[in-house]
DNA sequence: CATCGCACTGGGAGCGCTTCCAAAATCAGT
DNA sequence: ACTGATTTTGGAAGCGCTCCCAGTGCGATG
């Protein structure tokens, strides 16, 4: 098999050869000759300008429609430099963090916006590090017009980058190292009292937490609600343990908490996930909920609803989350300043308290 | 304020207002000045192509690195006609129902290999026709060199659309009336075969199902594999309900299922969703799981191991469908042609049996 | 009737890269 | 040292579109 060598044939002559006509797609030029006009006055048509006479701006459109024409969007990227599409990068160390529905969810309430312009999504998953190379990339060789960037954790290099990226950039959630300029939040903190509160006004008094990555924004502002409440009700904030974002995340920090502090009434949950694990560490302890200790959780995920009992838990507008980031991108690519945004959370009150 | 009116001075040499220098990125000209050789070698150069001189080919890598240049994707594809990008593309008429962590799943597998080559992602929403439009046009103007096509239902347009596509197309999931060249679905007639046989290994006899929807080749194929097994035990296969793929859809199929045939003793239903919602009603109808009615789902959704009782349900590699459509249009794309594929699914057993 | 202002018009120069091709340089082989 | 084969080399022509700009015509103005 000859593999390298183009074969003897040009390829532009090989018309004939089969009869299906796989037909180029028109070009602007085609349509300005049809049209009998300039390619210019067609370009014109094409992007309304004005400047040009109703009758060509006629011809011109009656030619579009013959030819079935439609303008080379990469042709169009070239010269005016503009991409045409946004990215939005789910950046973090596990690869299958995107499988969790929160982001589906995001890209959903992303889509509804951005299905009324011109633009296109792109995903970037920038888990391993050859992922966040290829982002980096794409924001220097300005493929994208804007992005959209969630979940850094820590010490994520994508924050530097995105900070001198030369196109737009809104952030998804609060970093924890620094202060973007332009992003879009849950009230994380604001939701995780609003859920201590409430173990406290069931009448709870020995309240833990179970806290996830303290190195992400949403884990540290969570504990910190969680914290704010117990300061302003007086009582003992020590009883935190911390877990990974995970079923048996909260299975093994349940179990610690058991141990540390065996008369604990109440424990508010940094996650739903967390919670159905330590759900079941109190179950097999013999424990009841709500009667012996209260649960509140946070996210509403769909399972929620099933768990044994019901779990109370703090609800946050995920689709409205990727609505407004990008909105509030749209906004920066058109040059205004939109300020941050934090939208509010809510609690979801079933029976585990 | 000026606004449209374009400053006084000519853009390029404004250079020393301002001392930060945005820079912008270095192009291909740039280095090959720099390293003293023509464009054209250098452009071999970063495409590694041969006839270049080893002394040429090292000068122009040091250019590139000094520079830090980056080819420019847009002016490369315009070059090359190719886009450098696929799309997954999700058809349908619901909106939201990308939130189905199904697809995120898919995404995550499709990722995985796409992440090991140089093309980009975009995603397309095709729920609304506008959506629809515009993924049409994205194909026609080659802005993508693949398609990847998930869940078309009925008479879905993409169809079509697809099958003369001028770029490659692999579906996902097996469509219902016609016959895609490439695709790579899960097996889910096997599936529900397998299930509904477990069914009536467990002695069961008065077997229904509720089925999703009929015009999805997945609903299909499920209704297709339960039927297989009942006509190889010689049962009767006609206790069918259909419902729409949600909670609440399977509950009010199970309702009217208990009104058929309030003598039923298992019932195999093609979601989990749908699982739990029956569960619900047969929880509320006094009837015990196992013990008066086996139910076996479908999916194997994580909610479905915090069901009351557990959901013994069947498995599909959602993660791996993800990852062989990328596989199968990269083999599209190199010229190969792949055979379809279709993915073992799996019985998982736990206790609504 | 000469002059000015304006809405059109199309030529042409890019955008940054690939690739064809003819010319130059190198390498063998005698 | 000379010819033919083989690499290297860089000029130039695109890819399809946007947009600047100089030019053309025409009604309005003085």
């Amino acid at each position: 098999m000859t593999e390298l060598k183009s074969g003897p044939g040009k390829t532009k002559e090989n018309d004939q050869v089969t009869t299906e006509t796989p037909r180029r797609q028109p070009t602007l030029d085609e349509v300005a000759e049809r049209a009998g006009v300039s390619r210019s006055a067609a370009s014109r048509v094409i992007n309304n300008a004005p400047h040009v006479s109703r009758a060509k701006r006629e011809a011109v459109r009656r030619a579009v429609d013959d030819l079935g024409y439609v303008p080379n969007a990469t042709a169009r990227a070239l010269a005016t430099q503009q991409a045409g599409s946004v990215v939005l990068a789910i950046s973090g160390d596990d690869p299958g963090m995107f499988a969790d529905p929160f982001f589906a969810e995001v890209v959903v309430g992303v889509n509804s916006v951005l299905e009324e312009t011109e633009l296109e999504l792109m995903l970037s998953l920038a888990t391993s590090s050859r992922g966040q190379a290829r982002l980096e990339q794409l924001l220097r060789t300005r493929q994208a017009d804007g992005v959209m960037l969630m979940s850094l954790h820590g010490d994520d290099p994508l924050a530097a980058l995105a900070a001198n990226a030369s196109v737009p950039v809104v952030f998804g959630g609060h970093p924890l190292n620094f202060e973007p300029r332009y992003y879009v939040d849950a009230d994380n903190r604001g939701g995780a009292r609003l859920a201590t509160e409430h173990l406290v006004a069931a009448g709870r008094r020995r309240i833990a937490t179970i806290t996830g990555r303290l190195d992400e924004g949403a884990g540290m502002a969570r504990l910190q609600g969680f914290q704010d409440a117990l300061a302003v009700a007086g009582l003992d904030n020590t009883l935190v343990e911390n877990g990974e974002f995970r079923e048996d995340g909260g299975s093994i920090a349940m179990t610690k908490l058991l141990d540390r502090a065996p008369d604990l009434d109440a424990v508010f949950i940094a996650s739903d996930q967390m919670a159905i694990g330590a759900l079941r560490v109190l179950a097999r302890a013999g424990r009841d909920v709500p009667g012996d200790v209260s649960i509140v959780g946070f996210n509403d995920i769909t399972s929620a609803r099933h768990t044994e009992p019901p779990l109370t838990t703090v609800n946050q507008p995920i689709h409205a989350l990727g609505r407004e980031m990008a909105r509030m991108l749209l906004a920066l690519m058109s040059g205004d300043q939109p300020s941050p945004l934090i939208l509010p959370t809510q609690l979801v009150i079933r029976s585990s308290v």
